[in-house]
Formats: C-alpha cells, structure tokens, sequence
DNA sequence: TCCTAAACGAGACGGTACGTCAAGTCTTCTG
DNA sequence: CAGAAGACTTGACGTACCGTCTCGTTTAGGA
C-alpha cells in the first residue's frame, strides 16, 4: 500500500499550516467574509502569499477548511426522550448560528457578514468547495439522524416517517430563518419549532409548559 | 393628502429603467451573479454607468431588485384541500429554485452560479439588502400563510399549530436542500415533505398512493 | 447701425452674472484650478448650471473670463524714468503672480494651484479661449509697452532695440520664474533684471544703490 | 558604501519600464496631453494599468517623467564665441518647444495640446511632480549657465552680470511667447534677443547682418 | 391684457477616465 | 524543493466631473 514516496526536498512548514489558520480566523472575525483578505492573512500569518496558495487553491477554499475546522463538534446526547434531545441540539446549533450572524459586524463601521451565506455561496461558485461543504455538513448531521433513528426504531416516531426529511424541516427552518427572512432563532421558536415537528412524527403529547 | 410634489427636474427615464432591468436580466441568466458586470449591463442596457449608480447604490442592491421584480408570482389556489394546495405552491417555488440552480452554468466552461446563494450573501454584505430581501420574502410569503391561517379555520390544521412554524418547516426544507445539502428536490420530495408536515398539524390522512 | 433687434423674451438676468462669478471667484481661491467643480460654483451661487453654461460654454471659459475681470489693473506710471516706472510695474506684477502661486494650497490638504499655469494649458486646449488669453495680455501689456515706446522716444533706450523684445525678457524671466523653475521673485530680483535689460537697450548707469 | 543590499522579490521588470515608456511617447505624440488616457496606454504597452500604477502614483507623474526622458540633451557648444553659442543653443531650445506645439493637433480633429502647458499645470497641481519638473530643469540649464560663466570669465561679459538673470531673459522670452503671447519664435526673434541681451552684458557688437 | 419666446431651476443623462482593490500567478533569491 | 518577498495580470468596481437634455416655471415685451 503507498509507501511513504521518499519525500524530496524541504517539508511543508506545520508550524506555517497553523499559524495562517490562526491568523486567519482571527481575520474572519474581523471583517467578515468577504473583506477577508488573501495578502492580509499571509502578513497576519508571517508568510508568504505562495505559501498560502500552495495549501489551498483559493480564498474559498481556505475559509471553507478554516469553518470545517473550528466548526465546534456540537455534542448530540441520546437520553431517550427524543424531545428534549432535539432541543438541546437545535438549541447549540442556534446559538452557533446567532453567533455567525454577529462576525464581522463591526460596530459603526460598515459591516460584512455572513459567513454562512458566502460559504454557501462559494459552494455554488466552485464544485468542489461545494463537495466539501456538503462533506461537512453530511458529517455533522450524521449524529443527529442516528438519534432520529434510534427514537423511531423505540417506537417514538412513527415508523414511516423519514429521519431525513425530518431534519430538514428542523435544520431547514433555522437556516431559513438564518439567511433569509432574518428572524430571530431563540429558545421558544426551537421548542415550538420541535413539538410541531414531533407532532407529525408520531409522539404523543408536546410538553405543556413552554412559553 | 399626498400632493402630487410637483417634480423638479427631469424626471427619470423610465424607458431607461426597463431596458436596464431587462439588460441585466438577460446578463444574469448568462453570466450568473460573480460574473456579471455592471459595465457591460451598461452597455447593453445602451446606458451610461452612472445611470445604473443613480438607482442602484452597488451591483448587489441592482440584482436584489431585479431578482424581486423577476420574481414570478407563485400563485396560490385554495381549493378547500391544504394538503394539495401545499403540494401544488411547493412544487412551484421547487421549480423556480431548480431553474435558479442552474443560472449562468455554462457546459464546459467553470461556471458560476447560485443566484440564491449570492443573493442572500448580499444580503448578508449590506443591511439595507438584507432589509429588501426580507421585505421580498415577507410579502412573497403572504398568500402561503393567509393559505395556512384558513386551513386551520376550516380545522384541517390543529388549532395550536403555527402558520409560521409550518411554512418554516415547509420552505426551509427546501432553501436547506438547495443552499446546503445541494441534493435534489423532486416531486416525490415534496410530496414527502407535505406530509410529514400534515402529519403533525392536521388531521388529514396523508396520501397513500405517492411513489 | 445694427439696430437694437427687438429682445424677447426674458432677459439674461445681470444678478446672476454677478452671483456666478463671486461665487466662482471665491471657489477658485479655495480649491484652484482643477477642483473647481462647475456643479459647485453653480450651487454657491444659488444658479442652475444651464445658467452657467449659457453664458459660458466651457469651465475653461468661465474662468479665462474670471480671471480677465479680476485682474487687477496694474496702474502705470510715466514719471520719465524708465528704470524707476519698469521696477514699480514690474513689482506690482509678481506681486499678483506671487499671490496666484498661493491660490487653493489649503495647508494639509492636498493642494492644487497654479491658476496661471491651467490658464495656460486651458489657453492650449481650446482655440478660442486662446485667443481670449492672448487678447487679455494684449490689453494688459498695452501700458508698458507704450512706457518703453515713450523712453525710446526720450533718448533713454536705443533706437535700434525693441520694446517687444525688451518686454518679453522682463515679463518672459517673471513667468519663467513662476511656472517653470518656481525661483522666488523677490524685489532684489525685479531690481537686478530691470538693471541688466536697461543696460542692454541703452541707459548708462544701473542704479548702485540696490540690494 | 551603499551594500547592493541584496534585493527582495521579484524585480522590477525592465522591460515593462521600456514598453511602457515607448508606447506613452507614441500615445502622447497622437493624442496629446488630455486625451492621453493611462488605460490606452497600460493596452499599447501590453501591460496591466497595475503596472503604470505601481512605478507613477498618476497620469502627470507618468507624463513628466516621460517628457524628462525623452527631453533630448540639448548640446551645448563652446566655441568661444557667446554669442554664436546662445545663438545655436537657443535655436534648438526654440526648435523643441515648436515641436510640442504641434503635439496632438489633429488636422480636422478638434485637438489637445500645449504638453508643456499642461505639464507646468501638472507641476503646479502637484508637489512633488513640481519638484521634479524643477529638477529637470536645474539639471537641463546647467550647461548653458556654465558656459555663461566661462564667457564672463573670457571678459566677454561684464563682471557684475549675473548669468542665472541672463538666463532668466533669454529662456523665459522663448517660454512666454509659447505659453502666453502664443507668437511665433523663429531665428530672426533668436537672434534679436541673444543681441538685445548681450548688449547690456557684454561688449561684443551686435552683429549687423541679421534681419 | 394676454401671448409667446426665452431664461431659469432642478436634476437626470451620456460619456470618459480615473485611481483602486483583491485574486491568483510568476519570478527571484535564500535556506 | 519550500518559503519569503513582492512584481505581475486580470477584471471589475465605484467615483468624479463635464457638458447636454428635459422637464416645469418665471418673466418680460409685443400684439
């Protein structure tokens, strides 16, 4: 299998790898997506362009491995009552989400933001920033659609009811809410957001004391 | 109450407007978002620059309203059965994502697309975008609810259930399929969709016959 | 002779004459020549910019114009000493060629001066305001030149040299001076260049008593 | 002194200077000053404007550096004779300043032109490009002033004459007929004022012969 | 006294160029 | 070879100002 080839020549610097993914974030905070800038993350970072560019092909590309990255592993927890999980889930993707909203909103100065809406956007621009996207996504959803299958084969959903499609009406409408109406995500749409889900799913009683 | 205002000065060419939207229209179909110029909408539109800056503050703000007034009224019939209706509006808003998805890829050449995506990036750039692009949806989404809001009053839906929430769960699946996930959204899709949806609002007995 | 011709309709108003240039005078001092925006000068006199242009078809007009009524006319004394006459006129010159030097050089902003020397290059772009140019020095020179026709005729010049000649040495070294090689012009200057071209074209003695 | 100090990067190509430099001398020979367009010029040179950009912060920048280069050294002959001397001199100043008259004065075409008025105007509109312009002439009318000096120094001019103020006569008459009085310079104006200004200087008897 | 021609105010318009910005590539020298 | 440095190409952006045009609104002087 794939011997090692006997790399040539002087290594890849790790060190350079961390430090422009540290500057880089830095910079994304910042500014925002799309005032994020090649040449000012290679200064930031202490390195040149090329070394950037040897790394990742594009600014695009870069910004997309940069969010892979420091993309919190949200912790998705099966206790069995798949209601409150749910909750709990939404409830840390949400706050993810607000927190986005937020980057690169400088107070009085003009502001960019966005960084999902551009991520989305260089997916479409680049088939294959697009592909590691929807890697990305794919490897974040894959916990919560094993606990929507675990809560059905206990008999909480019903058993016709799709896991996918379920979680598109969940992800789908906090998104929705992100990027294009702008309406708020707090803790009482989720809840309510969840029941009505579940309603359909086939639990019985939607918890009674939310707001 | 409201006078007429007397307008001072030559009034705005409104010929100009229309060959403009109709220039970039076509520009944009072409092109798609990233690679459409506003020089060359000028030219085609056989319009000096500063014409299209005097309406438009930013290429951004020009496709957001042209994207708004293209925007095909969705019509919406309400037949008394919200599970069909539903079907019938979600099929037509898929269509319209569908043909959005394709924009501006050209066969061999790297293209560029997702006029969506782009969009709800700029909205992300500048607030007033972004409040434009709200207002577009909000008014865009009123017949849907209005639709909802009378299916409940009819009591096909549960009378606790959100007009909101629903739609959310309804649309955002779909934007979350074509922004996100990129997978397709088919007929078969929809119909799953609505469904489930119905499932947990209503009472209506969801469609056997549906592949 | 050419009758009166019977005006109609609404005469030129001469208030707007007198608006237009104060303001244009008053906008040239602060931003010099090439900042000075039609737009504004039509603005700070309270004057639609048609009004400008209808009695000047050009920027370049208007401010050949301005500058011909505003130049001060330099008063010439004949008190049959040509030496002392060519040195008061002479300093009166580069006084209002020291003074134009200053025009529109705000002290941290960028400046923009040079109002002879845009005048000059304006002379250059449009025949007839050339022609303008050149007639406004015409006009202007007139005095001086009879000055030293006058001399001549006193015995206090040679008969052979040439006012002209003699002229453009004197006023030729001040405005070389001016937009050429930016020397100061400096009484002690006018003095030493009126002793050495009077020594040429005939007077004995050059005053000894200068700086 | 002076270490070569072991340039950085990638150089400056040499060879974009000359392309450049060539085709805004043709450029401005067809066009003139005014309707030399920097984008035009970044085409011909096969250079991106970046380029121009880089090396002149501005059209005048570029431009006055062009006409220093192109400013063919005048040669200045010592023959002992200073008159004959100024004579050739000035004739080939007289011989240059006609030619830039010229410069961009299409036949039908309504033109643009007096570079040197224009440059002085550039001079004047910006400090440094002043600073350079004043450069170019101290480093141009060295010559002529040495040989000045070395006529006085030969007895041939009066001991009190100050070569600069002599200088001043005879450049700033050629340079005021051109920018101001627009009237013609020829040999026989040469000629006439080399004598007019030599008399005073010096002792050498006019020549007789001319004109 | 009305009529009518021209001036006027306001501001949109066509045009032309400018200078800028950022992305991504290329070249040189150094380790 | 990798890296640092920085020049280079490309493409578009948004701006500035000029001089023109198009409205609707005055304002005389002539019938």
């Amino acid at each position: 299998m794939t011997a090692p080839a006997a790399r040539r020549g002087r290594p890849r610097s790790e060190d350079a790898d961390e430090r422009i993914l540290q500057a880089a974030h830095e910079l994304l905070l910042q500014r925002g997506y799309d005032r994020f800038a090649m040449d000012e993350a290679a200064v930031r970072a202490g390195v040149a362009k090329t070394t950037l560019y040897r790394r990742w092909p594009t600014k695009d590309h870069l910004l997309v491995a940069l969010v892979a990255k420091i993309q919190d592993e949200v912790p998705v927890a099966d206790t069995g009552d798949v209601r409150r999980d749910l909750v709990v889930y939404l409830t840390a993707v949400a706050g993810g989400l607000n927190r986005m909203r937020r980057v690169g909103r400088t107070a009085g100065d003009d502001p960019s933001a966005g960084v999902v809406a551009e991520l989305v956007a260089a997916a479409a621009r680049h088939p294959d920033v697009g592909e590691a996207v929807r890697a990305l996504f794919a490897r974040r959803n894959t916990l919560p659609l094993a606990l929507l299958d675990r809560a059905r084969e206990r008999g909480e959903l019903r058993a016709d009811s799709s896991s996918a499609v379920l979680f598109d009406q969940l992800a789908g409408a906090l998104y929705y809410r992100l990027l294009v109406t702008g309406e708020p995500i707090g803790p009482a749409y989720v809840a309510e957001l969840v029941d009505q889900v579940l309603a359909g799913a086939g639990t019985a009683t939607p918890n009674p004391e939310r707001t």
